[in-house]
DNA sequence: ATTGACAATGATAATGATTATCATTATTAT
DNA sequence: ATAATAATGATAATCATTATCATTGTCAAT
């Protein structure tokens, strides 16, 4: 029997959310949510799936594919697409603003946090009188690793 | 009758290309790459078909997908995505690097150039022992025209 | 507790960009 | 000209994501 920590910030602000927008927090959402908070890295819907289906089978890709996209909306996860067509998912919450290098050999994406590289792409976003509402960066390359 | 600016250097490096790896520079090829040329903007391989279909009703867009995607690799083009799941592509010879700012209301892609945030990036790669490639960085938000 | 209004779900079909397949046609080197 | 091989166009396949829709679940008001 799984256990889900049901006190987690998360569902409180999922459960407001929902609640903002005439909406609830089932049960099939609670089991979603909670196996996204425990995976700790950048996860595909599909990969999400697989976990979901371990504690629910019932649960249909739709209805995953459906939260995911609640919990963005709701600031809980956001997502990016750094291979090819394919997005991940991961949490934002209690996570500081950061960017991304992803290794085009293991396909690893790591995370890194530059102040000056914010600071400079708000200057050149006034100079153009263009109003960042958010922006993507990502380093392609070779991670340590895999040299 | 269309003319074909055929003296233009992507020509001749498209045809250097495709002879290194034991291909030809056929007349679809040609047509293709002359109306992707003529384009002064980031273009869907849609709305390359539709330019090209004026040119030559015949060309099949599977062929306009398999001519982009040499361009590419010849380094005539690059491919970025913005929006949802659709490649944009763009002339990349002559061209200085630069990043994209895109505005989601008209969906306009602009350039920008800032060679301290190119630095920076560099400085943090190294930091991580992270070789870069080649790197992607997109501002969102609301263009001047828009407000 | 029951009910009625409406939201949520699961199964499945649809979408839409991109790729693969394959028979036919074009191209090049000889 | 011809043989070997590449290219093309038409079409089917792929695959992630969305839409549809009949059924089920949820909650507030009675």
């Amino acid at each position: 029997m799984t256990t889900m920590v049901l006190n987690n910030k998360e569902f409180e602000i999922l459960d407001d959310y929902l609640r903002s927008v005439g909406q609830f927090l089932t049960l099939p959402r609670k089991i979603i949510l909670d196996t996204f908070l425990k995976v700790d890295k950048h996860v595909s819907v599909k990969d999400l799936c697989k976990e979901v289906k371990k504690k629910d089978s019932q649960i249909s890709p739709a209805t995953v594919y459906r939260t995911m996209k609640l919990l963005v909306e709701s600031g809980i996860a956001s997502e990016n697409e750094f291979a090819d067509d394919r997005k991940l998912f991961e949490k934002t919450l209690g996570k500081e603003h950061h960017d991304h290098m992803f290794c085009t050999l293991c396909k690893k994406v790591s995370e890194f946090h530059n102040e000056s590289i914010e600071k400079l792409q708000e200057d050149v976003a006034q100079e153009h009188l263009f109003e960042i509402t958010h922006h993507r960066m990502t380093l392609f390359g070779v991670c340590d690793e895999c040299h």
